[in-house]
DNA sequence: GCATGATCATGC
DNA sequence: GCATGATCATGC
């Protein structure tokens, strides 16, 4: 059959895809599309493939236009409140194959192999309406910067190394910057062999997180970039340090300096008690201005939380998270959950410590949370969600105090739960009335890291 | 008005 | 002195 497009030919294929941009599946598939089964999820891109550049989906090595050298990927958007366009998630890519890829090197990995260069197809979601229907809102081809690729290079290397030490089954999004190794399957429980373990290991893919897919989009986009600030110049050749690296390096000549002290030295006159102050100082460390984001950590999805330990090394406070709801945590999976998600990011941790009146800066540390402490996480997770879903929140009312059978510091040494709101009468409602009080809603709760668990285990680490 | 990061208050 | 319940402050 001859195809309406050059399929030898890159620029051939990219301005037909192009001719996608504005269009519904609907619009540009022919009638025999509506023969086809296409419910389920990761449906969107086999009838692209099959009904658009007409040619069979499969599951070979070589990208989807070998010859031509691109690999078709098609994935969602939403609209914000303010009409920009972002990643409705990760951007999921090859399958990373356990057993081949500790034989595997960067330069002809079968990663490099499939996604050296990217046709991305962005169509907007919206809820309620047939994918079908959804309106493709952009088209380009993606190859990565070099001073991205580096990353990804080291991130890669490190997914490879975790492999090799027998360890596919702890591996976690938070271990890498840019290119994450993301679960990938019917479910959760989807496993496969490994090459240096006994232990079966959850499959997984290679993908990019969705913070450094919302940079593709802007790049793409040509949305203005005024509103970050780099780490590694543009212009940047062959860099030999890593992110942790260059950051460490810019905290360094810090350390065990009053925030007083660091201020002075660097000549610049921020007012301390104002807003943002703690995210204002790294930004001045960093050698970042003040008002912007920083590019690097904003396509990572790191985390930056500061920490004021007191003279014995004790955080002043256990970490907060956001609040969560009662009525989603009762029909969740721990590995569908906010609390799952937010604990595999990497963190960036800035350790002040009290010395009489003055705060010292002590370190900095880049940080995800081991696959052993994961599993303690879970417990209190799924502890949270058997008292929500029994209405058995509240153990006793004494002196008008409820005390509550959350899991508390006793029950777990990573994490635990207790109140996050305006006031005790902030609450959401309740998916089953509380047996003991009769509420129907209750106060905000969320999720907290232990601070003997953060002193333990990531300053004193 | 609410999400989020940060902090306070009190009893054991 | 810490654990737990409760609340504040700021930005979007």
């Amino acid at each position: 059959m001859k195809l309406p497009y050059n399929s030898e030919s890159k620029g051939s294929i990219i301005g037909y895809a192009k001719l996608l941009k504005g269009k519904s599946l609907r619009e540009v598939c022919g009638d025999e599309i509506l023969e086809h089964n296409y419910k389920g999820k990761g449906n969107y891109g086999q009838i692209l493939e099959k009904y658009y550049f007409l040619y069979e989906p499969n599951s070979v090595s070589e990208p989807d236009f070998a010859i031509a050298g691109l690999e078709l990927k098609s994935t969602p958007l939403k609209r914000l409140g303010n009409n920009n366009l972002r990643s409705k998630e990760r951007l999921v890519l090859n399958m990373i194959n356990y057993l081949e890829v500790v034989n595997q090197d960067f330069e002809t990995s079968s990663f490099m192999k499939k996604n050296a260069n990217i046709l991305l197809i962005f169509y907007l979601h919206e809820a309620g309406i047939d994918i079908l229907d959804y309106v493709i809102t952009l088209v380009d081809v993606w190859s990565f910067p070099s001073t991205d690729l580096e990353i990804i290079r080291r991130d890669w290397e490190l997914i490879k190394r975790k492999i090799a030490d027998g360890k596919a089954h702890e591996l976690s999004e938070g271990d890498t910057f840019y290119l994450g190794a993301c679960t990938k399957g019917a479910s959760a429980t989807t496993t496969r062999k490994q090459p240096c373990c006994d232990i079966p290991a959850k499959q997984r893919a290679y993908s990019l997180k969705q913070g450094y897919v919302n940079h593709i989009i802007a790049s793409i986009a040509n949305e203005p970039t005024g509103i970050y600030g780099k780490l590694i110049p543009t212009a940047t050749v062959g860099i030999v340090m890593t992110i942790e690296e260059i950051v460490i390096s810019k905290f360094k000549p810090y350390y065990n300096k009053t925030i007083h002290q660091i201020i002075d030295e660097k000549r610049i006159d921020i007012t301390i008690a104002t807003k943002n102050y703690y995210a204002n100082l790294t930004n001045l460390i960093l050698g970042i201005e003040l008002d912007k984001k920083i590019e690097e950590f904003d396509k990572a999805e790191i985390i930056v939380r500061t920490v004021r330990l007191k003279e014995n090394d004790l955080p002043k406070e256990d970490i907060s998270f956001p609040t969560f709801k009662y009525e989603e945590i009762v029909n969740e999976e721990w590995h569908e959950s906010d609390f799952y998600d937010i604990l595999e990011h990497k963190f960036l941790f800035v350790f002040f410590q009290f010395e009489k009146d003055e705060l010292v800066l002590r370190k900095v540390k880049f940080w995800n949370m081991p696959y052993l402490d994961m599993l303690e996480a879970e417990k209190v997770w799924a502890k949270t969600k058997e008292i929500v879903t029994n209405g058995t929140i509240v153990k006793e009312v004494r002196d008008g105090i409820r005390h509550t059978n959350f899991p508390n510091k006793k029950f777990n040494s990573v994490s635990h739960v207790r109140p996050h709101a305006t006031n005790a009468k902030d609450t959401f409602p309740l998916p089953n009335r509380d047996v003991v009080t009769k509420l129907n809603d209750y106060t905000k709760h969320c999720f907290w890291l232990n601070s003997s668990y953060v002193r333990d285990e990531i300053y004193l680490k």
